[in-house]
DNA sequence: TAGTGTATGCAATGGAAGTGCATTAATTTG
DNA sequence: CAAATTAATGCACTTCCATTGCATACACTA
């Protein structure tokens, strides 16, 4: 897939083969996953090197780290031309109990979060817990 | 202190020496705490019981816990009344990067969240990262 | 082709949460 | 009061995940 190639280079991220298989891998995934999901996934590969490439991907804004109060950290790739700014990047984050997947809610910004007089908001990590979707189907 | 036994009373916590030092703990701190924090407090305590002091707390609804993103589990005592409702109790929480304390920000409750439709909201956790007063004014 | 920089793999570390079990303290009951 | 029961504490150990150091393999350039 020359497209894979493409969006690394575009990020400026050397396309290496397995770069290009957990871009691959993160692309088919419509939820977020974790390091041991890449892991499981791809069980020749060595853990640190699947760990940097994730830590890479994040560094070049092609993917953004979730924390969703799991303990583990997950992983998304980011939307067209994100910067992961606080203001019109960030969003909101679904951990669903019963499937156990977390999701990005991209069309859910982080609403406008007032803050006492001196604070400085920099960051913002918005995540809702409950029943997904397609479990609350069942 | 006959003060503190009755706030353990109230919420059917026995009210042990150690539990009484660390509810005095707990609310002479205006910010939240982690497991280390009493720990380096209670040089003498062990860790684990200390730990179960605090899940005991929380178990109790005496107080709650906080994940604030940095790793480390936060407590902090609930307000009067509190039964961490997602609608009524719920608040925002600050971390400052600068001195590295995690606030209740009591007063900000959490916004009214829209979800897609059949998602159900169970838990909320919302934490803004950035300076806080103290540190903004130097 | 030699040389340099980057990527990968293996081993080890570190931090934090949590559990099992023995011991001690407190409470209940006869 | 003494025995029996229950609860709290302390110590050791485990598990899980993130992260780093260092040696080797690979890729690209001069
Ligand atoms: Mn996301
Ligand atoms: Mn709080
Ligand atoms: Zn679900
Ligand atoms: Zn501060």
């Amino acid at each position: 897939m020359i497209e894979l190639e493409q969006i690394l280079k575009k990020n400026n991220v050397k396309p290496t083969a397995m770069r290009l298989l957990v871009l691959q891998f993160l692309l088919n995934k419509k939820s977020a996953i974790s390091l041991t999901d890449v892991e499981e996934y791809f069980v020749k590969s060595d853990r640190t090197t699947l760990y940097r490439t994730l830590k890479t991907f994040v560094e070049s804004e092609l993917a953004h780290k979730i924390d969703d109060g799991t303990g583990v950290t997950k992983y998304a790739l980011c939307e067209e031309n994100c910067h992961c700014e606080i203001d019109t990047d960030l969003h909101l984050h679904f951990h669903c109990k019963l499937c156990n997947e977390t999701s990005c809610l991209t069309d859910h910004k982080i609403p406008n979060i007032s803050l006492p007089k001196n604070f400085i908001a920099e960051d913002v990590n918005l995540v809702v817990k409950g029943i997904c979707n397609k479990c609350n189907s069942n």
